[in-house]
DNA sequence: ACAAATTTTTAGATTTGTCTAAATTTTAAT
DNA sequence: ATTAAAATTTAGACAAATCTAAAAATTTGT
């Protein structure tokens, strides 16, 4: 396979790809930043290749083999973006374009080596949960912040948007994977809520609270 | 710059393409198992970029920026040799293939950070220097094995041969960079040697000692 | 139901790196 | 100094991945 083939496997997986449901050319080339007509010759040559389930002008899903490869590059890049935080102190918003490169280096034991060292971890830097060896995986239990109800208390697990810029803004605001977070009032005009981060009073814009993952703890 | 044209940037030094000395398109596609017309053409091309002299006819050279180019590939080869084998237990004849394909990986702050990681080696598994980040590396003190005379100790640095089949012979001997080399008697008829290896008899074939690199101890 | 708007595919061209076969230049031999 | 052999370059073609512009199919609006 060649990285640009892998690119768009786990492009497509990302689409929703697994759920047999079927993903546009015009949804892959926005992603892809390519055009549709590029979509269309590669959805054509992934089918041969037994990778994707493609009908003209319907769009394309993966096939078993499309998904279980998709997983493999996923896991790669994910235990990549693990390895430069534990290991090379990078910092969350730098991984990601690192790892888009790691991802596509061929060597099974490299990755199951890597694995080992980092010991097995579940989650990535963002909160994504890592496919095993063999490509089985829990995604967490989580809601968004915003879905929280007043008074209800949880713990930072994971981020919707990856962009450098918002992973900055939650350090700057001393907001981490694993801090508690309890929502103290919120605001109907503009969605906003007021929150206690590991005991400190924050006010955080509905575009923050619909991008961070919680675990919400049973209270009671 | 494509990963290929690193390859031939790469291939080039290696051939001996920084002492201003040409070296012939034969010579570089024979070595990158591709045909000399190709050679022509990525000639064109990298003179184009700055990166090599050529002279049609004649062959290619490398400018300053090539050599500067080649070392920094150089360097993160060997690192990246030196990783696999000292944190995730790849044995010496497993990870060139593996760096073959990470030293293309680019990110200045990853490789640094490697080096950190691993203090600084000063050589590969292998015993090839590793440039530093300016570039510059010392070449170490060392000779043939067939070049020493009876009598004569020293210690092993370095393989001229790097293949796996020769790499898991020197294995199978117990004999490792680092161990202390004492010729014992050397063979006329064959030019092979009898030696002894941190104690050990062994006797080595012409072909043996002259690919393993040996760092002469003063004897008085 | 049918025209208009949107989406998707096809046709033909481009770039990169490669190849084969033919032409050119250099080197070696007499 | 010619000629033969070897090395090197040129010309033309090909596969992969991409693009633009035009054609075809689908979806939407009334
Ligand atoms: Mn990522
Ligand atoms: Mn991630
Ligand atoms: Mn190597
Ligand atoms: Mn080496």
């Amino acid at each position: 396979m060649t990285r640009t083939e892998e690119n768009y496997i786990k492009t497509i997986f990302h689409l929703g790809g697994n759920q047999s449901q079927l993903i546009s050319t015009n949804a892959i080339a926005e992603q892809m930043q390519t055009k549709p007509s590029s979509v269309t010759d590669m959805a054509k040559k992934l089918t041969e290749k037994n990778l994707l389930n493609y009908i003209r002008y319907q769009g394309v899903s993966l096939t078993d083999l499309g998904i279980k490869t998709a997983l493999s590059i996923i896991r790669k890049h994910r235990l990549w973006e693990v390895f430069l935080v534990k290991k090379l102190d990078f910092t969350w918003d730098e991984v990601h374009e690192v790892a888009e490169q790691l991802e596509h280096i061929k060597s099974e034991k490299l990755i199951d080596k890597i694995d080992e060292l980092l010991d097995f971890p579940k989650y990535d830097p963002h909160g994504d949960p890592i496919p095993s060896k063999n490509g089985d995986f829990q995604e967490r239990d989580k809601q968004l912040l915003s879905e929280l109800k007043t008074g209800n208390q949880g713990i930072c697990v994971g981020v919707k948007d990856t962009s450098a810029t918002f992973l900055k803004f939650l350090d700057k605001n001393n907001i981490a994977l694993g801090n508690s977070i309890q929502v103290i009032e919120k605001e109907d005009f503009d969605m906003s809520m007021r929150v206690k981060v590991e005991g400190r009073n924050l006010q955080l814009s509905n575009q923050v609270s619909t991008n961070l993952y919680v675990k919400v703890l049973e209270s009671n």
